[in-house]
DNA sequence: GGCATATTCAACCGATTGGTTGACGATCAG
DNA sequence: CTGATCGTCAACCAATCGGTTGAATATGCC
């Protein structure tokens, strides 16, 4: 598996990783923390969150005896990248676009 | 694993899926044609397509003796969708959007 | 009918995945 | 030092994956 998007493309397939994602970008977390709501044994959840790191979705940084789980939202920017390549359903970013379009642009349009 | 997104991100995950995907953004295609630049059998590409018809990322026609494949990128959107739900990547649309509105409204600064 | 073409099916293989449990190394608190 | 907490490691297990091969099923051509 040598490019990064089998990496990244497998660590979204599955739906506890998803929902850790989720979780983290609410707030940076405690391995522990993140475990929590999940009904599998902390061991589980933190090959999980090792498989995130190494598909760079995620960061892990040890302050003290506690390690802290950060977002890495430029991993999930290259999938899109390559998703956007396809082009196909670019009218939903482009529909999107016109409502930002009308509030981020304003000032063309006012007297 | 009944999340879609989960059958449709671990189709995207295999590098062989994503290149007969990139194909079909091409044109539709006949099972031995899609199977015929790859190094393994037809059956193992047969295989690739049938995930990725489950996954809905693609279409199977058969018409006559060959089966037609065809992209329907309603399902990449769906994983599409999830992705922009954390947002962080967005200037990249952004980027995009520039270049599209220096391209499709110079009517305002045009003398 | 008889043969070639297009595609899948079935059985098998080794590697990987997602989970468990129990032991282990760090680190903090008293 | 002792004990509790945080997290990973190692070994194991059943299930799935990506590939193979060989047989089977349509369908088209003459």
């Amino acid at each position: 598996m040598a490019d990064p998007l089998d990496i990244i493309f497998a660590a979204l397939a599955d739906p506890t990783r998803r929902r850790i994602l989720a979780m983290l970008l609410e707030d940076d977390m405690a391995v522990t923390d993140v475990a929590e709501p999940f009904e599998m044994s902390l061991a589980a959840v933190s090959k999980h969150l090792g498989l995130l790191s190494r598909a760079g979705l995620i960061s892990q940084e040890k302050r003290g005896r506690v390690k802290w789980c950060k977002l890495e939202p430029d991993a999930l920017r290259d999938a899109s990248v390559w998703m956007q390549g396809f082009g196909q359903f670019e009218p939903v970013n482009l529909d999107a676009f016109e409502r930002f379009l009308d509030t981020e642009l304003p000032s063309q349009k006012d007297p």
